[in-house]
DNA sequence: CTTGACCTATGGGTTACCCAAGGGTTTTAC
DNA sequence: GTAAAACCCTTGGGTAACCCATAGGTCAAG
């Protein structure tokens, strides 16, 4: 009906993302779109486009999509949402840092290894070695870094 | 048969994971117990606590379980992994690197926010404004770091 | 009026597991 | 000897943030 109104893929191209982000986020409750009365095609207004721009923002600060709806959930409340935000991303951060400390351990396990399979031969396996090159590494470190989360 | 057959909760203790894990294994194809033909319980061998001890090794230096499943295989085969280890882990490795830039970088976008906001007022949300200490954040830089992948 | 570009909803895939349900088996304890 | 606890099986669903394929309706332009 507004002269504004955006369909999927023109609200996509202007944020930059795929129009089927854009209907990820509709169906999470993030955006909600009116719909076209004949056809139901979704109708977004240039509030939503301010609103994903405000979405990725929040993305680009870590915050998850589940979180961005409850941020804007208080928004459209009224209430501010300033105080969870600050919240959310104070538990957030040390999280992240763990994570880039595993990674970090990852990376020079990696490192060692490749370094220290420079002069081993390759082998071929045998009753008790499937690959030497892995076999080196010791495995006993009661519990730590996860590899193959991202 | 064997004295020193396992069932999935022993191998589990043994390697320290639990049996849903050893599970997942032989459901991927890293690990082929043999049946115990009346109940149809999977009987683990002294080898297959060495297989996944393997495992184990190669999940630490990042390997993804499919990477280990062909890694395996060829060792069954009696060809030699080892190219296809050292292969798979150099071309992982940067990746790992180009990761860990990342969440530095989305922790430090974090920190900044933090410290940035402790001097904001929280605000309630307006028409023109859903929270500014979200807002009040860059939002341009084409294309760069994706958060929340762990 | 027919393409081709766009829209819809649904369902499945990604990763490495975890968990619950429903039902059979084995071990332990009384 | 038996009953309860502990263990085993398979199936199917969940996780995060999307991407992709399918089948089919709609719309703009030539």
């Amino acid at each position: 009906m507004s002269l504004s109104d955006l369909k999927v893929g023109e609200l996509a191209k202007r944020a930059h993302v795929t129009p089927e982000t854009v209907r990820h986020y509709t169906r999470e409750g993030l955006l909600s779109p009116r719909r076209h009365p004949e056809n139901g095609y979704q109708l977004f207004s240039n509030n939503d486009l301010e609103r994903l721009h405000f979405i990725q923002r929040a993305r680009k600060l870590g915050f998850s999509v589940a979180e961005i709806r409850d941020i804007l959930a208080h928004a459209d409340q009224g209430d501010s949402p300033c105080p969870l935000v600050r919240d959310l991303l104070a538990h957030r951060l040390p999280q992240i840092r763990a994570r880039i400390a595993e990674l970090e351990a990852l990376a020079q396990r990696m490192e060692q290894a490749l370094v220290s399979w420079q002069d081993m031969p390759d082998g071929t396996p045998d009753g008790h070695s499937l690959c030497r090159l892995i076999e080196s590494f010791p495995e006993e470190a009661p519990c730590s870094a996860t590899p193959n989360k991202p």
